[in-house]
DNA sequence: TAATAATCGAGACGGTACGTCTTGTCTTTGA
DNA sequence: TCAAAGACAAGACGTACCGTCTCGATTATTA
């Protein structure tokens, strides 16, 4: 969800600021803005500017001025996007973890192996280190910004459980759905689990996601369907 | 682990600002140090003050100078005795997680939703929440003060995964460990995923910890051991 | 001087933006202008809107963006027309001083007495209060402006000196005049004193002038003609 | 009025920024102050980089900002003591004027050319001309600067007309004063004359003050006295 | 009637200064 | 020697205006 703004990519509206983006005439058809609009090159060069100076400074040393310097951009064009640094970050690290796939690969041991890596890779990259921890601790105090993190960060990863689920049981390898609300939880309880103990091995311990350590708590995660445990 | 301060209770010394505490005369006992004492009245409103400050402003709205003024104390007292607000909440928060217990009710089971239960409470508090994350995410930017944080918070409650391991084991739940090291590896393992599921729902996601979620992740934990499961 | 705009009253072109405001064509009537014509209706509300935020927000309250906003009008508009607050302020405030008249009373010291009323009465206002004395500061740093300020307020009121004068001289109170610069350099020093004076008692001692004080003040004008003092 | 500040140059207290600048214990000596004391020498720097300032870059031009950089002192040392440009200007500003004296010269004549002459020298000076119609200005709007104004920078030249008055008697040029209040209204009027005159002159007209223009003007204040005038 | 051209409104843009806040250090007096 | 009080330099905060620009829409004259 990389912060699309209205006029100039129309594609899909958000509610950055809490304003409709892209109103609507009657017809239907998406009214043009009033004024110059927005520029689109600014959205992007601020996006940047903001990951790279994550990535070097970290999220305590990342400033608002200096973003907006860095993205050669005015501070009031950078507020009149993000009103704050939280939200700018949630918008700047969520196209982050689009990146992530759920591959496929035959099995459903190979594919949680493979998803595990994938989200270690991603919280080593220094970006997300610095702002993702920071944000969930910002997000505690602030229930909306805690439900604009969920919905752009935490909860679209949500798919690669649903996806792993259901090629396995295409597979064969697990039993279909019987329960729809019991089916949710438990993505839920898989997902809790496979984020919490991946983030907290590597940002809390600080200790490094290796293939035996993913193939130990894949172990953790199959123990309940004991005919997958080699 | 109240952060002691050393000629105040002298009984465990700490590292707090990287000083010796209390040195020793050659004759092994405690020398007195020169000049006026510290106040140990001074480190207790600190530490108070700062876990009301963390309640109600949160991570952000706790400052340096606020906890000396809510403390009655000058800002010089505070800065000799914590050389930054990490530290100083390390400390504060430190205590907090001393309060945890491995209660030993004749089933690995029972156990686990116990500790779960009182590791979601400890959570909900609101001087924790505004903490923890935030702390982590410090820590990642902070290697010594990622030492500290484990040192003084984390691994100290890995004790309680080995209390209900060999409490497990003493009444023939678990096998006896045969190899060392991954005995320690599993404990490691068994932990994160304690502490990182819980710490993902209860502060990422926002949803309370209810008895059925904990059964359910229990039966997680506990799929290796079928005959565990009912 | 009430701010005209070229093709809406071209009787007096200005210089106000330094263009030809209203071009002629070789056989010297007035060339109407291309495209659409500039509103005549934006200027009066401009300069209106400008007067009314003078008195309720002072010089230092008043803002170009508010005045657009105030006058219904977008600041494009209003930069179109005047290049800076100086110069609106200088227009706006301008025609507020062609009010005063030299009455003609019967005797000079009433004469005098009456046009100094009518000055301090101006002062009063509070949009001339707000105005002058910050015009007159600007202008000590622009001498463009000063002399737009000396052109559209001061210069022009001198010519109640004079009538003055020259009704005395034909009452037979005043010799009439043999050196025509020595008459100018007099008509000057005069309006300075008389100006000065009344602008430092209104805006500087923040005095009211009173009939008392007029009279006093009359007293000391007059007083190089000792027949006309009472 | 060089705007000394309590614990340094304690022998005139002021009310600069509104409290007690040194609080006197009961039994009239002076009480230290707690914690550090203000430096005496950013005063002094603030006050001269803020002439320097005015000089170069006039009224508007002066920023806090700038003043505190130029004086190498952090902001909330200048606001500290100053709360405004206003206020900072005023204490800036006042001891030039400290500078102008009644010479007594022998005759009356000679006394106020004298007078007029250092007080056009001083209106020439840019820092002078930039802050003093601008803070005129500001006090127009805020009484409370008005009043500043005048205790700091207007009313104590009165003195000079006093002065020049007594001298005068003594010499037998003047009459005694017969009646109190009257000389008080008649000190007033000349006063606001020769201020307001000069200053329309020079900061208004923007023209020089010669001899020739001094003399003439002089007349006209020793009018009423015309066996003083040649 | 259509083309042309300057106007209009709206609002985004890069900049600059504002006055406040926090940080961590320093400099006093007093215990 | 420490405690308290508070001054100090440094620098980020979010806001307000500045004067310019880029739009689509409007309103005149000219072809």
């Amino acid at each position: 969800m990389p912060a699309p703004q209205p006029p100039v990519t129309p594609d899909r509206p958000t509610v950055r600021d809490g304003l409709p983006a892209a109103p609507e005439s009657p017809d239907g058809t998406t009214a043009r803005a009033k004024g110059r609009p927005r520029s689109a090159a600014a959205d992007r060069a601020i996006l940047d500017a903001t990951r790279e100076a994550l990535a070097e400074l970290g999220w305590g040393g990342l400033t608002m001025g200096h973003v907006a310097t860095r993205a050669k951009v005015a501070k009031t064009t950078l507020y009149r996007r993000w009103p704050s640094k939280n939200e700018l970050v949630v918008d700047a690290v969520a196209s982050l973890f689009d990146e992530l796939v759920m591959p496929d690969l035959g099995s459903l041991r190979a594919d949680i192996e493979a998803v595990v890596s994938q989200f270690a890779a991603l919280l080593a990259r220094p970006e997300t280190q610095a702002a993702l921890l920071a944000l969930f601790a910002e997000g505690t105090r602030d229930p909306q910004l805690r439900r604009r993190i969920r919905e752009a960060i935490v909860d679209p990863q949500k798919r690669l459980v649903r996806q792993g689920r259901a090629a396995a049981q295409v597979r064969g390898e697990l039993a279909p759905d019987c329960d729809e609300t019991a089916a949710c939880e438990e993505v839920d309880i898989i997902f809790d689990t496979i984020a919490g103990t991946v983030e907290h091995r590597v940002l809390v311990s600080g200790e490094p996601i290796t293939a035996e350590w993913t193939r130990r708590f894949t172990d953790l995660l199959l123990g309940p369907f004991p005919s997958l445990v080699p």
